[in-house]
DNA sequence: TAATTCCCGACTGAATTACTCAGTATATTA
DNA sequence: TAATATACTGAGTAATTCAGTCGGGAATTA
């Protein structure tokens, strides 16, 4: 379990990806631009999402990312876990004599306080986080604006509303 | 909030302190050995350490380190802020656009999930790790090789014991 | 066909990690 | 008092990671 600025950004774009699930997919620009990470970094960090099943690309115009399942089946865990490769887990640990034989005691309760945090941050999912009022109240707002636009341009409306909406 | 390496190497020093508490000072010389880390590496964290008042020093023949405070009043929350310097707020906090005038959602939700993580970490203190039955069975047979040694040369006895019990 | 998007790999400067070395300061013990 | 063990300090450094650029290719849509 490690956690560092790589990872924040792979979480708060996966609470991007979200938040806007039903409209369609978000491209890495929109999120790029938005969060003010660059666009390359972004692609290499989808690939590893990608790579876990967290998220699919869509390529082609109108295309994007989307949640790879439901957002209450992704765990902040799996996120963070995806992109900041584990932490080097410590020498004694598995062959079982770190000094004089006996399992080291300080490894055995850092593998404890570690699953512990890996347990905390399992049970925290996406859904738990954009199913609060506040955030729904935002997140409608903006619905609104979309649809309304939607209905004045049938074709795709959730490209063009994706992009109206792109405030974070 | 960051979690690394180095968030770990401190924690582990902390709970060896904790451990051989009422055995008298604690060198980094043991840590260094029994943890494998390097000693120079032990002395820059060490120091941060210091400086927030987790740990004080003693200097000279039969030295060490020992914990600034009780260990059921040192969080590893503290700990892991104390080395691993906070990681980079997210640009638009603080002064209020993140793009147009609306604050940032997913960075508030960044917030939410980091002050919550934080609010874990604070919770568990090094006493609530070392209080645990297993933990303290070890102590103790690590305890009794001590002070039967303890006997045998009065003077000072916690140097020699910690000599005997360096097994980690 | 042209545009848009994902996808892939090589490369790069800057920061961080973990460490070495070389010393100074303070306390203990012989 | 001299020798020793320890904490403390700071400068330097190889390796790694971070965060990014660049240059392309592949799939999809219009």
């Amino acid at each position: 379990m490690k956690l560092s600025t790589k990872g924040r950004y792979a979480v708060t774009a996966m609470l991007d990806l979200a938040i806007h699930d039903h409209e369609g997919p978000v491209t890495l620009a929109d999120i790029s631009q938005c969060q003010g990470i660059s666009l390359s970094y972004l692609e290499q960090l989808f690939a590893k999402l990608r790579k876990e099943g967290l998220v699919e690309g869509v390529r082609g115009p109108g295309g994007g990312y989307r949640l790879g399942r439901p957002a209450s089946q992704i765990s902040i865990a799996e996120i963070i876990n995806s992109v900041d490769e584990n932490i080097d887990v410590t020498r004694c640990l598995g062959n079982k004599d770190c000094q004089g034989g006996e399992k080291c005691l300080t490894h055995q309760l850092w593998e404890d306080l570690s699953s512990r945090l890996y347990a905390f941050l399992d049970d925290l999912t996406l859904a738990s986080f954009i199913n609060r009022p506040e955030i729904r109240e935002v997140s409608r707002r903006q619905d609104t604006i979309a649809s309304r636009i939607a209905t004045m341009f049938p074709p795709r409306p959730a490209r063009v509303g994706a992009n109206i909406s792109a405030s974070c």
